[in-house]
DNA sequence: ATTAAAATTTAGATAAGACTAAAAATATAT
DNA sequence: ATATATTTTTAGTCTTATCTAAATTTTAAT
């Protein structure tokens, strides 16, 4: 059985290996849980020796299959409590990442699988993400970055990568959201700004902006 | 701020003090959450410290308003989350206590608040428990004790007293479940076993059943 | 009113998880 | 290639919540 706080560790290296391609460094963690690198170390040993991950002093840890399937049915539960917030409790996408950090480590495997059939089998979540099932696979929809297509071109907003609730909150002002067809219009060399239109209107957004949303292609 | 554990023990102290009448003793405690009392003893003065109980060296504890309250409020939380389990996901009610017992610590009002709109605002839980308002109100239909109940008089099962597993799988094999309207029919003193009828058949229920079924007054 | 029994508290240890400061290893720059 | 900077680990503390064993207080019994 793993804690609360194993579970942590296990999603911020999971996240980490998908991103980077090597294994990953004690600060890389320790930056992504906002703990010190000597929290790591002594974290990233007990890991190993439940064989839950790889680790070699100095050279980086990374996840065994145990791991890595933990490390996905943490990531299902916190996808599947996110739609149930949206999907059922009207909560907007940007306030709901917080309660599913909490709700990912209630421990019954029996409510997640209700619950997912409860939602009838979602394969993504409010931001886009896919969510594995019970064996921890799941189908990632082929998207880009904004930032990646030509302009011209035009796609399906499909999700968005930084999931932060500034970024959320921003879209919503300027109503953005999953599932809005968008075109790219123009792109300023200047500032690396980009024209964007939408079904209701047209708008620019910056490159910070662009790098975070994901289109189908 | 609460820590689970401390939730724990308030929710303890508020059940044995709804049921003895004077303060609290440690080893009720102990007995109540399966620890020792010396551990009741350490958690009890934090409690004290934190102004959540009042306790006296060898004379027991009782809860302040504000540790009262604090006990309602996670009270709340867990007959709200049976209430979703058996009416939403389609648990049964001999299932739900554990998974409840850790959904209870979940910290978010606005999570409560709209799992209890989302429920229609029940008033009692599936075991017939009353859920307490926000602000720590509740009503609690008036009920006896089949044993406290005159032959030939009927009632509708309102609630149990004992909500364990066991005893809830016993009703679930006797097809007794709240809402049925029971009838006493005759009671045999050798063994202090009652006769019950309800809509589809007549059985014989022992003392230690009878004193956990309430029935409507 | 003593004494025995039961309940409660204290003292001291342990385990998980985190931290600081110092030491050791690795990477980088000239 | 060596000095410097960065990263990582170790050693030692701290906090929370437990536990056991011993000491103390209260209760019950004669």
């Amino acid at each position: 059985m793993t804690t609360l706080s194993e579970e942590n560790y296990l999603k911020a290296i999971y996240h980490l290996e998908k991103q980077g391609n090597d294994a990953v460094s004690t600060n890389a963690i320790a930056e992504q849980i906002e703990t010190k690198a000597s929290s790591v170390t002594d974290m990233v040993k007990k890991l190993a020796e439940k064989e839950l991950a790889n680790y070699i002093k100095y050279q980086g840890v990374s996840l065994t299959e145990r791991g890595r399937l933990t490390a996905m049915s943490v990531i299902r539960k916190h996808r599947l409590w996110e739609t149930f917030l949206v999907n059922k409790l009207n909560f907007s996408w940007d306030e709901v990442h917080e309660i599913a950090e909490q709700l990912e480590h209630i421990k019954s495997e029996k409510l997640i699988d209700k619950l997912d059939d409860f939602l009838d089998n979602p394969t993504h979540d409010p931001h886009g993400d896919p969510i594995p099932d019970k064996h921890g696979n799941y189908t990632k929809i082929k998207s880009k970055s904004i930032l990646d297509i030509s302009i011209g071109s035009q796609g399906v907003l499909i999700s968005v990568k930084d999931s932060s609730k500034a970024f959320l909150k921003y879209l919503n002002k300027n109503e953005l959201a999953l599932g809005d067809t968008v075109k790219i219009v123009d792109f300023e060399p200047f500032d690396e700004s980009l024209t964007i239109e939408t079904k209701s209107k047209t708008m620019t957004i910056s490159k910070n902006v662009a790098e975070n949303l994901y289109l189908s292609v």
